[in-house]
Order: C-alpha cells, then sequence, then structure tokens
DNA sequence: AAATCGTGGCG
DNA sequence: TCGCCAAGATT
C-alpha cells in the first residue's frame, strides 16, 4: 500500500468532484474540438489573454479558417494581420502572434515546439501560454495558471477571495502539489479547474450553489471574507490606451494611406496624440508610407 | 515589480 | 452612468 501525504488524501476528492461537473458542465467551444491543432490551440490562448470567450470564439473561427496553420499566418502581412484581429484589443499581441509563427516556421519547422524553453521563446508567450499549449494541445502535465486557477485555489484552499496581485512562487508550488500524476489525468484537471472559475468561482457573484466542492472550499467555511487587497483599478477615459485605440480604429478602417489631417480629426489633444502616434510607430503598429501620411504596415 | 497595453458588456 | 472585469505578456 502506497503511502501518500496528508496534503494528496484531503485534495484528493475534491479534484475528483471538479473533473467529475468538468465532464458534465464543461463548454464545448471552438479550440476543444478534437481536430484542433497546437497552432490553433496557441491563437487561441493569445486571443483570449484579457479579451472574453465570447467575443474570441467567433474571432477564432474566422482566422483560423483564413489562416489555419503557422505558414499562412508568417506570410500574412501585418495589415492584415491588424485588420483581422479587428477589436479584439491590445493589438500588439496579433503582432506577437505573426513573429510567432514567422520563428515556428523558420525554426522549428512549422510545428509548434512542446518544451517550455521553446515555446516561451516565442513572442508572446510567456508562462501561463506555454503551460496552455503543453497541456491542451500536447497533453502534457503541466501548471497551468491562469487567472480562473489562481481564484480558485485561492479560496478552494487558502480562503482568500482573491489571489495575490501578482502571481506567487507560493501559488506554483500549491498548483503543482496538486497536479495528478499521470499527463492524461493532468491536462483533464487544468481545462477542469479553470472552467470551473470561469463558470462557477467567478470574480464577481460566484454561484457557490452550483459548485462541485462548496463542502471543502476554505472560503466558505470562514464564511467568504472579503479580500482586502484592493484590484489595480484600470483608468481608461482620456488614457494614451484610449488614444492609441482611436488612431488604430481609423487606421484598420482605411484600406489604403491614411492623411494626417484624418487622424488629428480623431483626437484632440495634439500633444497627447502625437505621443500616441509615437508609440505605435515604436511598436510598429503603424507606418509612415508619404508625407503626413499613414498606414498599417505592409510588412 | 509595478505600469502599460484595447475593447465591449454588464449591473 | 460608470466602474468593474475578461484564458496575459512585456519591460
Amino acid at each position: 500500500m502506497p503511502v501518500a501525504t496528508a496534503s494528496q488524501n484531503a485534495s484528493a476528492r475534491p479534484r475528483r468532484a471538479i473533473v467529475r461537473w468538468y465532464r458534465t458542465h464543461g463548454r464545448s467551444l471552438p479550440w476543444r474540438d478534437a481536430s484542433t491543432t497546437a497552432w490553433q490551440v496557441l491563437v487561441s490562448e493569445v486571443m483570449l489573454g484579457q479579451t472574453p470567450v465570447s467575443r474570441v470564439a467567433p474571432a477564432y473561427l474566422a482566422w483560423i479558417e483564413r489562416w489555419p496553420d503557422p505558414e499562412t499566418t508568417a506570410a500574412a502581412s501585418p495589415a492584415d494581420i491588424l485588420r483581422m484581429w479587428g477589436r479584439l484589443g491590445y493589438p500588439r499581441r496579433a503582432l506577437r502572434l505573426r513573429e510567432a509563427a514567422i520563428v515556428i516556421t523558420r525554426d522549428h519547422h512549422g510545428t509548434v515546439p512542446t518544451t517550455d524553453d521553446e515555446l516561451r521563446a516565442l513572442p508572446g508567450v510567456g508562462e501561463y501560454t506555454a503551460a496552455a499549449v503543453r497541456a491542451f494541445a500536447y497533453g502534457q502535465r503541466a501548471v497551468v495558471l491562469d487567472t480562473n486557477v489562481r481564484r480558485v485555489l485561492s479560496r478552494l484552499i487558502s480562503g482568500t477571495e482573491r489571489p495575490p496581485a501578482s502571481l506567487t512562487n507560493s501559488e506554483r508550488e500549491l498548483a503543482t502539489s496538486l497536479l495528478p500524476r499521470t499527463s492524461k489525468s493532468a491536462a483533464e484537471w487544468s481545462v477542469a479547474v479553470m472552467e470551473l472559475g470561469a463558470l462557477v468561482c467567478t470574480a464577481t457573484k460566484p454561484v457557490c450553489s452550483a459548485c462541485p466542492v462548496r463542502t471543502d472550499c476554505a472560503w466558505r467555511a470562514a464564511d467568504y471574507p472579503a479580500s482586502t487587497v484592493a484590484p489595480r483599478r484600470q483608468a481608461w477615459h482620456g488614457t494614451d490606451r484610449q488614444c492609441r485605440g482611436r488612431l488604430m480604429s481609423v487606421l484598420r478602417e482605411s484600406s489604403g494611406a491614411v492623411p494626417g489631417a484624418l487622424l488629428r480629426e480623431a483626437w484632440d489633444d495634439a500633444a497627447q496624440r502625437e505621443r500616441c502616434l509615437d508609440s505605435l510607430l515604436d511598436d510598429a503598429l503603424v507606418a509612415i508610407v508619404g508625407d503626413d501620411e499613414y498606414a498599417l504596415p505592409s510588412s
């Protein structure tokens, strides 16, 4: 009889309950089809960073129909990539996805790499995305720690409403200790706990009555104490982000070169507009194509 | 390591 | 109305 540690015994039952819940309640999302390639999983993960599932789903389907693999993506112009990205937000993600496609095509024979080091060397791929590709595309045993998983574990195990502001080693160790031994079980556990956070253990108004592990929940046992750490507020109105977004919108909607006058109409504050245009040029999201003429980069 | 980077839906 | 939030990465 193998000896199990106390923490393993304590976590085994809720873990099984979450996986069982997922098998009946998990959503069938486009990127969860068995036919989804590793590249397409990567596309979905990049799109899902900071953009809700409901808005990603249709954009993802249109995207992979047009550019189904790294080769076709690498061959597309930045302008086409940015127009197709549309209003998903954070357009630099789109540029990095294209750059990743170029690297994969050139250095990996068009095959998405399978190791953590190689994945994280790709533009726009960080700790979470590398783990997600390994688990969801390749069925590997990887610690997938996104905002949903962090929230579930903080409530279920730590008894706090929210996880720390930034990912800590303590969270990594906890998630590692909970990861099932076999790769197959680990990969399913990772989607399952993520899905629980997305559908039940939500940031606001969690549906605890529908939770498969409510009787194990440390946060519930402590009578749902409110978290003291205030989430960082996202300023928006009048920010550079709003200004950049406005300028990008004008460039996206125009088929060719855009006169500077059109950009000036889009944002009143001249100093801020120039600063943002400069930053967009720096980010290679915009190109100068003539005297006082701008466009999305053609290459 | 805290700040930065878009966008739209919802209560 | 407006603040909050959504599968993060980069610097």
